[in-house]
RNA sequence: UCCCCAGUAGCUCAGUUGGCAGAGCAGGUGACUGUUAAUCACCGGGUCGCAUGUUCGAGUCAUGCCUGGGGAGCCA
């Protein structure tokens, strides 16, 4: 990039070229001297060069040394620069003027600060500006970093000069007050700027961490999984289709965990964690057509390890959250976490026919057998203080792949964790069926294709071995967290029945 | 796939029994030295989702369609 340094009697800048054009004048008026510094990677220059229009001052004015596009300071940094000028680059978020005074709310991704510019502090043309720049406009407010007792924040910036890197062609579609939710997800590119999406988006970003740390700490590897699957392993309705080739349709994976019982007959200890595809078409603040899930699954491990891992690991996934984002999802997203706090192992633990009992003293009717819906989840999910865990499902609920349990040929090893406070099923799994001939009768009893499911059934011809894994989908976890409505929050662009865009 | 709701200014909405299209916010101009969604004054802003019908007259009533939202089923 071809850069040009800016040069005036107190000092300069240098950007980009072509930038010229938003840096007219220092902050007393006096114009700039416009300097080709060319190409540079690591500006190191010293130019000697006496403003033209400054006839008072002839001195050889400096050039900034080392200077960099990047702000060499940051809003969330603010109070290590008590009472020292620096300059700040973001977004204006609001403005204020009261006469004398303007204020400007400064956005940098890392927080939000008051700028306040007082006219005797700068030019009359920068006093001018400060009060006409429309919202979202980038740029740069050089000041002093003072404490202030009526700052949210704590510190304020008493600014002495700005400029503006763009100002926007048309005007900002987000305003102040409240919009609607459809709107906004019109505008999902620009609502990713407020600090409730701010606020959301950071949490699952730790979220995604905190999975990979725990099982990354306990010696599991990660192994990605195909996205591409050659095959409807649970009926077609739920697939995306995708032309592929000569090999006719190939269609997006539902889930890795196929993929991940062959790699934890090679690893032992594994997880896969990727996009998710469903197309069933669902309506619901429970739902997305595209979605994160981790997965792991772990060789010579039963349901009781399954589910001693499941609560190990939500918990560990909560409380890093909650430690890092406590102020913020309180402040800003109103989460009432002390509901959070309890969250910690041991989950209580119940069968899938303990809940049945549940569910009908609670007042719904309700048979053996019979799928446990949206409203029974909550049903039973409130009778506790933590996430619940219901195992032990009716087998003929259950994909072809689970163990029958061996006391009761009814039930499936399989194991749900239901969140509190009607956020529902975050986890589902258990332990996969490990008996050669009992797959095959799955494969059948289900009417899958049983071409496709060779391999699979290999894992099983080739030193097979009890295992167990789970999948937990982390929009769901991340709403939970968070308190939201809807998961469409949670995922920075929603890909929905109704809504690809943007 | 099924059920319910909505669509009026850039946004959020009001609009009486069918009788001249409205408010707040946002935008523009100005006032104010401490504003936190500031306040105050003035100004500009409309294919009432689309189509057909009923009527002297439709934002309003009827039918169909489109788009979006909420829920069910299914799931994470």
């Amino acid at each position: 990039m071809r850069f040009v340094a800016f040069v005036h009697r107190h000092g300069g800048r240098i950007l980009p070229e072509g930038w010229s054009r938003v840096c007219p004048a220092d902050d007393t008026g006096h114009p700039y001297v416009v300097v080709d510094v060319g190409v540079v990677v690591d500006v190191d220059v010293d130019v000697g060069v006496g403003s033209g229009q400054d006839h008072d001052h002839d001195h050889v004015t400096p050039v900034p040394r080392k200077p960099r596009m990047y702000p060499p300071v940051h809003v969330a940094d603010i109070s290590r620069h008590e009472g020292q000028e620096v300059t700040l680059h973001g977004w204006l978020q609001g403005r204020r003027s009261s006469g004398k005074l303007h204020f400007l709310q400064l956005r940098d991704g890392t927080g939000t600060i008051q700028c306040v510019v007082f006219r005797g502090n700068v030019a009359p043309e920068t006093f001018h500006e400060a009060d006409h720049l429309p919202q979202e406009t980038s740029l740069a407010v050089t000041g002093l970093v003072k404490r202030d007792e009526r700052s949210p924040l704590g510190f304020e910036l008493d600014v002495r000069g700005l400029s503006v890197f763009a100002r926007p062609s048309r005007e900002y579609p987000l305003g102040h007050k409240e919009h609607g939710v459809a709107f906004l997800m019109e505008q999902r590119h620009l609502w990713l700027r407020s600090q409730r999406q701010q606020v959301i988006l950071r949490v699952r970003h730790t979220v995604e961490k905190a999975i990979r740390d725990f099982f990354d700490e306990r010696g599991f590897t990660l192994v990605d999984a195909p996205i591409f699957t050659p095959s409807a392993c649970e009926g077609t309705s739920t697939l995306f289709e995708v032309p592929y080739f000569d090999l006719g349709k190939a269609y997006l994976t539902q889930s890795g965990q196929l993929y991940m019982e062959a790699a934890a007959m090679a690893l032992g200890k594994v997880y896969c964690f990727g996009p998710t595809f469903r197309a069933e078409k669902s309506k619901t603040r429970r739902h997305l057509t595209e979605f994160w899930m981790v997965e792991p699954e772990v060789a010579y491990m039963d349901l009781d390890g399954d589910m001693a891992l499941m609560e190990e690991f939500v918990s560990h996934v909560v409380q890093t959250a909650l430690a890092r984002h406590r102020k913020e999802l309180v402040s800003v997203l109103e989460r009432d976490v002390s509901k959070l706090e309890n969250v910690k192992p041991p989950f209580p633990r119940i069968t899938y026919s303990e809940a049945v009992e549940v569910i009908r003293k609670a007042g719904h009717p309700m048979t053996w057998g019979d799928d446990i819906g949206g409203d029974e989840e909550t049903v039973v999910a409130s009778q506790f203080d933590r996430p619940v865990m219901v195992h032990r499902y009716p087998a003929s609920m259950k994909a072809f792949y689970f163990k029958k349990d061996p006391a009761d040929p009814r039930v499936a090893l399989g194991c749900d964790v239901l969140a509190p406070e009607g956020y529902g099923e975050i986890i589902g799994g258990g332990q996969r069926e490990d008996d050669l001939a009992a797959l095959e009768r799955g494969i059948v009893e289900h009417r899958l294709p049983a071409e496709a499911f060779e391999w699979y059934l290999d894992l099983r011809r080739y030193g097979s071995v009890p295992h167990a894994g789970f999948g937990m989908g982390v929009e769901r976890c991340v709403a939970w967290l968070c308190g939201l409505h809807h998961v469409r929050e949670t995922i920075p662009f929603a890909r929905m029945m109704e809504r690809i865009t943007p």
